[in-house]
DNA sequence: CACTTTTTTAGAATCATTATAAACTGCAAA
DNA sequence: TTTGCAGTTTATAATGATTCTAAAAAAGTG
């Protein structure tokens, strides 16, 4: 399969979990953002075989290690992942508790003026919170 | 003292607690981030008689419905809140797990292009991510 | 196959936060 | 000033997401 490679090439053993939770996440035309409960749902609804969770969790910080998820900062009970790497930003829906993708022309350039002696940005990220 | 009035005009008793806590969070020069942990020394290091957890927690609570404090979404196992409550921005250091406000100049004017059909926006911010 | 290393797993542990329910307190009406 | 009560505090238990553990299973290597 196409992902056998990708996990290959990270040094990642490509087994038989890590592949079907590539599936679930990578296998799409869009990207997603989820909670590790949210991905436990769909895992379960796509495969056959379970996953335990612990599993699920070891893939998710393998795979965030590696640069193929990242995680949203939010202040929620649980932690939000994301399968969009790309710089970008987010609205939030306080209400539904959902995130949604903002492209980097939706808020145009982000010039961070001030700097911290011996620092270095690594990341810019907007957090747009919507209420109705 | 001086706390017991903007305590009474949100409805909140000025209980000892609530005034100890207060001086604690306001009575200072400068704004600043903490965690529930943080505040629960602060708080023994200021006062001799103990506030329950249970009351800070509480306390915490209430004055973030009030907005005399914020919380700021960061991805930590701890939730951190600000005594600055305008619109400001923030830059974490990942090593020191340390927040530092951003002025609103030190990053211009933010114009969220896209809408959302039936919401509103209720805050814009911006989070910098520092390392070494 | 024989051997080493990595991975999976069930279950336990951790720990920030929230819930509970009994005691206490601020405050206003009597 | 006393009384009554809603609001508050508190110790303690419960919750729940996440991490840890250590033994079994699977993958890679030659
Ligand atoms: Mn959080
Ligand atoms: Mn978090
Ligand atoms: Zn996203
Ligand atoms: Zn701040």
């Amino acid at each position: 399969m196409k992902y056998i490679e990708k996990l290959r090439n990270s040094g990642l053993r490509p087994t038989k979990q890590r592949l079907q939770i590539c599936e679930v996440l990578f296998n799409r035309d869009k990207t997603f953002h989820f909670t590790i409960n949210e991905l436990e749902q769909r895992i379960k609804k796509h495969t056959d075989n379970k996953i335990s969770l612990a599993t699920i969790y070891n893939t998710i910080h393998a795979f965030e290690k590696k640069g193929y998820l990242k995680q949203i900062p939010i202040n929620s009970n649980q932690t939000y992942f994301d399968t969009n790497v790309t710089d970008h930003h987010h609205f939030y829906d306080l209400k539904d508790e959902k995130l949604i993708d903002l492209e980097k022309s939706d808020v145009g350039p982000i010039n961070i003026l001030r700097k911290i002696d011996g620092k270095k940005i690594k990341s810019v990220e907007v957090l747009v919170k919507l209420e109705d």
